[in-house]
DNA sequence: TTCCAGGGTAAGC
DNA sequence: GCTTACCATGGA
């Protein structure tokens, strides 16, 4: 297996399973998942991660994709001067931010809202299945491409609910609708400043500031996007800083201000540090995984 | 049985 | 403008 060698730790189960993406499953010691339309298998290794690709060439895209490059080790110091920060930037130092393809992060955190991460993985894993178009690795393992927009779109909203979307299913067969007719360019959002793509966005059926600010960040390369969701605020109830849990557009503006261009990536070390404790609190669902 | 999950929408003030 | 009920589904 090639190894890509890394600088810093990449902690492989959380990044891949704590959220962000939804096509990642454990094989032993290893990671599978789907992304940007090829198969990859990750492993962890002491100098980095050792990796094989589907087809071959997708390999040049597995540092990028796992957010390894040398901005990570200057946002890391950044963040971990943070007396706010420090706890979960020092437990979870290779938590990275995952960089997806635009229109499949959209229509995952379509899914999302109101759901549960093992439920939005089974609902992305059957539209592949379902639309997506099959492949099968030389040694006979079979996967699914995450399909385009118009191919979701087609299901019809019948069929998603069928499915499994429930009441998202109209959702997300209009956002597939407007997005294949060029009504929403999304991979054009990146260049844009953020405060306008986030407008473009919440144009999208299905999408509220919270899932905008999802797909700003994992799917457009927009760092700077703070996603305020339940747990974000319960942090911010909790033991964060001074501020109305409640208002979520007071916890961006203050996310805003105090990280920056690096406020995406502290908001996954306070998602995914608080999600830990609440879930090593509550016993039972910690056992479920 | 009730609560909860990476919320959004539209009706009602 | 702001608050509130409703929305499917499955696991705990």
């Amino acid at each position: 297996m090639p190894l890509l060698p890394t600088p810093e730790p990449v902690l492989l189960e959380a990044s891949l399973r704590g959220g962000q993406a939804f096509r990642w499953r454990r094989r032993g010691d290893a990671w599978v998942g789907v992304a940007g339309g090829h198969r990859l298998r990750l492993e962890s290794h002491p100098d980095g991660v050792a990796w094989t690709a589907h087809p071959p060439e997708a390999g040049d895209h597995v540092a990028a994709y796992l957010g390894v490059g040398p901005g990570y080790r200057d946002a890391l110091s950044r963040l971990a001067r943070d007396p706010l920060l420090e706890e979960a930037v020092d437990a979870y130092r290779g938590l990275r931010l995952l960089d997806q393809d635009p229109w499949e992060a959209t229509a995952a955190f379509v899914l999302s809202s109101n759901n549960n991460v093992r439920r939005i993985e089974g609902l992305v894993e059957a539209l592949a299945r379902e639309a997506g178009t099959r492949r099968e690795t030389p040694d006979g393992h079979a996967w699914w491409t995450f399909p385009g927009p118009g191919d979701v779109a087609a299901l019809g909203e019948a069929r998603l609910r069928e499915m499994g979307c429930g009441y998202r299913a109209p959702y997300l067969q209009e956002t597939a609708a407007l997005v294949a007719r060029g009504q929403v360019d999304l991979p054009s959002l990146t260049g844009r400043p953020v405060d306008e793509a986030r407008e473009a966005l919440l144009a999208l059926p299905g999408v509220g500031d919270k899932v905008a600010d999802c797909i700003l960040l994992f799917g457009l390369g927009h760092g700077e996007a703070f996603p305020v969701d339940r747990w974000v605020a319960r942090w911010i109830a909790r033991r964060g800083p001074d501020l109305d849990p409640s208002d979520p557009e007071a916890v961006r503006a203050f996310a805003r201000s105090r990280w920056g261009e690096d406020a995406g990536l502290a908001q996954q070390f306070l998602f995914h540090a608080t999600r830990e404790a609440g879930l090593e609190a509550g016993g039972s669902a910690a056992r479920s995984r």
